[in-house]
DNA sequence: TTAAACCCTGGAGCGTGCTCCAAGTCAAGC
DNA sequence: GCTTGACTTGGAGCACGCTCCAGGGTTTAA
C-alpha cells in the first residue's frame, strides 16, 4: 500500500505516518526502488496499533521505546511487559479521574435541569 | 489566601493560576492595596473545579467561555448547560476509548504472562 | 534598616505532537 | 516528450499549556 492509501485507511495523514516512522513507531518500512514507500500488512498492523495508543495518550516516546524493545528480539519479552504494565497503569488511572469528572458535570448538568424546568414552570 | 497557600493546596503552580486567571477561567480574584492576590473560599471553588476540568483534559478555551457565561448571570444557563452536555459528550467518547485500549493492553499483558510462564516452564 | 522571602507584570521559552512547505524525484496518461 | 499528480527529505512553523525569567515593588523578621 502507498502512504496515501494507509493514510485513508486509518485517517492519519501521510505526515503523521513519516513523524512517526523518523521516530521509530513504525519499524521495517519497504521502499519501492524508487524510494516510495510501500506498507506491508504487518506494518499495517503497527499502524492501527499506534494508533489505539496514541488515541488514548500514550506519550510517543513510550511508544518508540516498545518498538525499539520489540526489534531487539526475545530477549526483551519482560522489559516490554513491565512497560505495558505501566502503561496500563496509567491508563487506568487516567480513566478514574476522568470517571469522576464526568460524575461532577452530570450533576451539574442535572443541577441546570433542574434550574431551567423551576424556571419554566414559574411561566405558566 | 496568598497565591502560595492557594497553589500547595490544589498543587498547581503559582505562574498556572496566574495564567488560568489571564485566560479568564478564574473570575474576580480580589487584589490587596499593594496588588497582591488574596483568593476567597469562591474563588478556592472555582480553583478546584478548574483543576479538576483541565485533568479531564477539557480545553482552557472552553472553560474559559464557561466562565464568561457564568458571569453574564441567569440569562445563559441554558447556553452553559449546553456548553456542559457537549463536554460530557467528548469525555464519555475518550473514556471509551481509553476503556478499549486499556482491555488491548491488557490482552497483550496476558500474551506476554503466557509467553513468559512457557518460558519457565522450558527452563526447569 | 536591611536581608530574605514573597508578590507583581509582561513577555520569552519550552515540550509535545504534529502540520506545512520548498525543492526535487518519480509515475501514469495523453 | 510532457504534464499532472503523488512521493521524497529536511526543516520550519504552529497550537496548546504551561513554565521561567527579568525587573521591580512589598512584607517580615532579625
Amino acid at each position: 500500500m502507498t502512504i496515501s492509501e494507509v493514510s485513508k485507511k486509518y485517517g492519519l495523514t501521510p505526515d503523521a505516518l513519516r513523524y512517526y516512522e523518523r521516530l521509530g513507531l513504525i519499524p521495517g518500512v519497504r521502499r519501492s526502488k524508487s524510494g516510495f514507500r510501500e506498507y506491508s500488512e504487518e506494518d499495517c498492523r503497527w499502524i492501527e496499533f499506534i494508533k489505539c495508543m496514541r488515541g488514548a495518550g500514550l506519550p510517543i516516546e513510550v511508544l518508540s521505546e516498545y518498538v525499539a524493545l520489540f526489534r531487539q528480539g526475545d530477549s526483551t519479552v519482560e522489559a516490554r511487559r513491565r512497560l505495558l504494565v505501566e502503561q496500563r497503569e496509567q491508563l487506568l488511572a487516567r480513566i478514574g479521574e476522568m470517571q469522576e469528572t464526568l460524575a461532577r458535570l452530570d450533576f451539574k448538568i442535572s443541577f441546570y435541569d433542574e434550574v431551567l424546568s423551576v424556571a419554566e414552570a414559574g411561566l405558566k
